[in-house]
DNA sequence: AGATATTTTTAGGTTCGTCTAAAAATTGTC
DNA sequence: GACAATTTTTAGACGAACCTAAAAATATCT
């Protein structure tokens, strides 16, 4: 059975949607807004989708993926963050500059392309972006980092990765200076508007509005 | 204007057959049997194109590219060939390999992405196949190798390209310790089938039948 | 609970790229 | 030059992936 590109964007799109916050259903109108489709065209394709067990679909109720899904979701997401890798270290694109030419690369069919770009990049295990890559058997570093602005006390923290992807927010970070790994010092949070007085590597004060800090994730530097 | 992934494919197709003798027109039939779709298809397709003004088409009388046909060709073929480089020279795929991964990765539409993938590539000038890549303006290495049975004198020769490139050709020539580059010493032409007895970089004896000799590009060796 | 608002599905239509069967044009032959 | 063979086009159909408009189901609000 083949699963075409369109039914691939599907599938990474109900994963995306259903792991925002736990594991979840996904509505009809939350897929329609996220591929920019309208309702009636999403639902047409649940249903084929159905057909091809690649998910659990209850007219009016949403969907989750099948276990076949999941694996054909993780796969994609896997060769989109490798690309991003090959795009960003050995082209030496900018970060925010990768994503629209991996969602084309990541459609390109052939297992042996994937374990070989894997090994030639170094079997890396995060992308430019700070997002984990997929392991070949689908498993995902489950670790996730939480945005700054969870975090409610002070202290020395590590950027590790980003939750929102557009251009425009990562160009904001790299203007600022920041870059993945910099070590982030939290000074003040403002109580009234939730905003964030930091340090980067000690000698860069900035000022993180909290939509900023929501969108940055950090570990605790240890 | 935006050209689909399957009128590109016809477009490179049209101009392969073009170029297989001089240049020249091209007939439903002969695009038929090469992308292996009815004739039916191709005539509704090539009504489209021409609507493109990608070639000029006129009923019964064959096709032609238009100029703007013939750089999108160039380029696809130009993406084709620069992707079978990285494919060997960077992922260690064979020779025979990298064909179908290809036909996929010719269509990923981003010239900035092309532009360094030349760059990284060091801006090479032919394929693993021996096939020269068209340059950032199409233009291409017009001197095309004679194969070797059109050679109709003994003598010392460099292989440098295929005519044929099916996964059984090219493993063949494999199997044999035949790779570009490599000097075939003509010792023998048998008149009566124009096969051919040759030494290849001085030690390995081989016998060509004239088939493996028509589809195998030299130049003769100063 | 009943009325209203929202979400989702159904029904019917379009374009792209394919097909088969039949008709038309061109080419080859005697 | 007429008839046969071949090539090419036309006509009509189909699935994939989209759309709009209308109907149906679900959720919300007093």
């Amino acid at each position: 059975m083949t699963i075409s590109l369109t039914e691939e964007n599907y599938l990474k799109a109900i994963y995306t949607l259903s792991h925002l916050f736990e594991e979840s259903e996904v509505s009809t109108n939350q897929i329609s807004d996220h591929l920019k489709n309208k309702a009636a065209t999403v639902t047409d394709m649940l249903k084929r989708l159905a057909e091809k067990k690649l998910i659990n679909y209850i007219p009016y109720q949403g969907v989750k993926l099948t276990e076949k899904g999941k694996r054909t979701a993780i796969k994609v997401i896997r060769k989109h963050r490798l690309w991003e890798v090959f795009l960003v270290d050995k082209l030496k694109f900018k970060w925010d500059e990768v994503h629209e030419i991996a969602e084309q690369l990541e459609h390109i069919n052939s297992d042996e392309l994937i374990q070989r770009l894997d090994e030639f990049l170094g079997k890396p295990k995060f992308d430019p972006h700070g997002d984990p890559i997929p392991d070949a058997n689908g498993q995902l570093n489950s670790v996730k980092a939480l945005p700054l602005n969870q975090h409610k006390a002070k202290g020395t923290f590590i950027f590790v990765g980003v939750n929102e992807h557009s251009k425009a927010f990562l160009q904001h970070l790299t203007s600022i200076g920041l870059k993945i790994g910099d070590a982030i010092k939290v000074e003040e949070i403002n109580e009234f508007d939730n905003s964030f007085k930091v340090k980067i590597n000690k000698n860069n004060s900035q000022f993180f509005s909290n939509k900023v800090a929501s969108n940055i994730l950090v570990e605790i530097k240890k």
